[in-house]
DNA sequence: AATTAGCACTTGTACTCATCGAGTGCCAGA
DNA sequence: TCTGGCACTCGATGAGTACAAGTGCTAATT
């Protein structure tokens, strides 16, 4: 009883299954790979792998087709990780010319992702926990709104307009950038609050009032850059591969705008040994998204910090092989670019 | 042959149609609404608005649907821009008290608007031409790296790292900014190309070739606010509507995540005397928009400046009445924002 | 012990055919 | 100008049938 051939009728079943998208039965496997058994061998390990819930049959006449299960065991045992394509590495490669900004980036990014997959790509903003400040700014926009701009050395900008109660001029406005920038300046954003009397005590009399409203919209800043958002792209490949997923697509698009969800979904995910972390049809735990799989790698850390990451939404019965090799090496250029500069 | 009963009729077809999506007869049609007619004389009057394209039926035996043509003269002659209700009113006013900068501003705006129309809401970032620069900054972060920001009048910061080719100081880095501050103070954005030697001459030789990279991107950053973008909000409603569009919500998704389409046919569409702009199904002269509506309205300017267009995609088989209201009160809710400050 | 051939059985799919009902168009009469 | 009546069209629905794919099991074979 060679349990390799089981594993190997397991593979067939998620290639054929994957290709063909219908459930496969026991003569076309003996026909499409060249296993030198018959059909009725063939059903005796079907016969089992069903008994181990890695596949099952949606009517008793049909063919068999993996469960969540089966694609599980399939992903951490069977597939190889495929290296890239040539045409895929010339894409990436072009990426790193349009990179004007942080945030362009990781919008490109994504957008790649999606192209290379086929599929809904996510990217989630880098933790700002570990990024620093590294200038502040006061700008005058009319006589009582200044934007606040806070700058991190992660190369985020930030910004806030507020309300000033008294017509302040340009260059007092300007100094008490100044004043936040030398007293802030290397402070981690993730240390609050923020000395606000200190910083308060800095200026003269005059524009102290002042200094507290932009003090404050600095604390906001900061605060807001702890919740974490996504950026996402190629949500129309989700409509493509609509009949995989049922009618149910409206569902899953909720899900995926409904960021929280997914963030959630994506920090739970831990890495395994190959740098990927996969969750498949039930396992994310989310009712919407039984019919999908989510890949996804972290990127931007050097070992062991916490990090962002980024992968793709699909469906279940999706092409693991190549969606894997495409997420991890995504990661891994983008942290090379990112930590180049 | 009252005239103004015709029209009556296609207000109703129109209006059963869209609340029931099924083609509606001529016996229905008088049972639920207060036609002082028989079956008979209604079929007359379809018959003379199918002569004259404004409805249509499926099948021979088979009731009356409108014709893009239908909802256009419904939309034109017919309806009326419904009152905003008590609760819209108070969702928009909730968005204010969220609004911290100028980006996130509009993606509050366009989630509302997708909410209050259940229907997928796009929205044009403003034309910056008229916008002028109020402050660029340069900040080091890395040796050999450093950040350029610009800041308008707008409200919008736009940022671009640029590579050094000697390490410059801080101070160095700052004093360029101020340099270029004070040059092109209240410059508009859109007269390029920047005066690049001169502004190279006001600074020391050693820092000359600095300031012509970054002038360079300062000039970059102007130049790519020309390409107007989109943010886009509630695709997920789009699959809702699903069945209205037929099977083909996928061509449709790829339209819209292809901003250029859009964006041309928001700059093209023409403002009626209702402050409005909508192009129904073929009008939008798109192939796999042909099922689609856009009602859009014009926000940011006051009488006549060109500007920025916000509005909504849905199913030609919509409900006009509420979603012109929504799109216009929106739109007029965030001028009024945007202008206050 | 593993494999194979054969066979009865299940069940979804495709196809045909008849029926039904909603709705029309048109004519004749009010 | 409107209305009642009527013949006609055509899609939808449902029943019945044949078909094909695929299984599980048993008995024979290696």
């Amino acid at each position: 009883m060679s349990d390799t051939r089981r594993l190997q009728v397991l593979r067939a079943i998620v290639e054929d299954y994957v290709q063909t998208r219908e459930p496969v039965g026991s003569r076309a496997l003996v026909e499409r790979h060249d296993l030198e058994v018959s059909p009725a061998t063939i059903r005796n390990d079907m016969a089992h792998l069903e008994e181990e819930g890695l596949i099952a049959a949606p009517h008793t006449s049909a063919g068999r087709i993996p469960t969540d299960l089966g694609y599980r065991r399939f992903v951490d045992k069977i597939t190889e990780v495929r290296p890239l394509s040539a045409a895929e590495r010339r894409a990436m490669d072009t990426l790193v010319e349009s990179a004007d900004d942080h945030d362009s980036m990781l919008e490109q990014t994504v957008r790649l992702l999606a192209m290379l997959t086929n599929q809904v790509a996510v990217i989630q903003h880098p933790q700002r926990s570990t990024a620093t400040i590294r200038h502040i700014d006061v700008v005058s926009m009319s006589p009582h709104k200044a934007l606040t701009i806070v700058i991190l050395s992660s190369g985020k900008v930030e910004q806030r307009m507020v309300t000033l109660a008294d017509a302040i001029g340009d260059d007092s406005l300007h100094r008490l950038g100044q004043v936040l920038s030398t007293e802030l300046f290397n402070r981690r954003t993730s240390t609050l609050p923020l000395p606000v009397d200190a910083l308060i005590s800095r200026v003269e009399p005059v524009l102290r009032p002042t200094m507290a409203v932009i003090a404050q919209a600095v604390e906001t800043i900061l605060e807001s850059g702890r919740v974490d958002r996504i950026i996402m792209a190629g949500t129309a490949n989700l409509a493509r591969s609509g009949r995989d997923l049922g009618p149910s697509i409206g569902p899953i698009l909720e899900a995926l705008e409904e960021q929280v969800v997914l963030l959630r979904l994506l920090t739970e995910m831990e890495q395994d040994r190959r740098g990927l972390s996969i969750r498949i049809g039930h396992e994310t735990s989310h009712d919407s998204l039984v019919e999908t799989a989510v890949v996804a790698a972290e990127y931007g850390t050097h070992a062991g910090a916490e990090g962002a990451k980024l992968g793709v939404v699909g469906p279940t019965r999706m092409d693991y092989g190549s969606t894997m090799s495409a997420v991890r090496a995504m990661a891994r250029y983008l942290s090379r670019i990112l930590s180049e500069g």
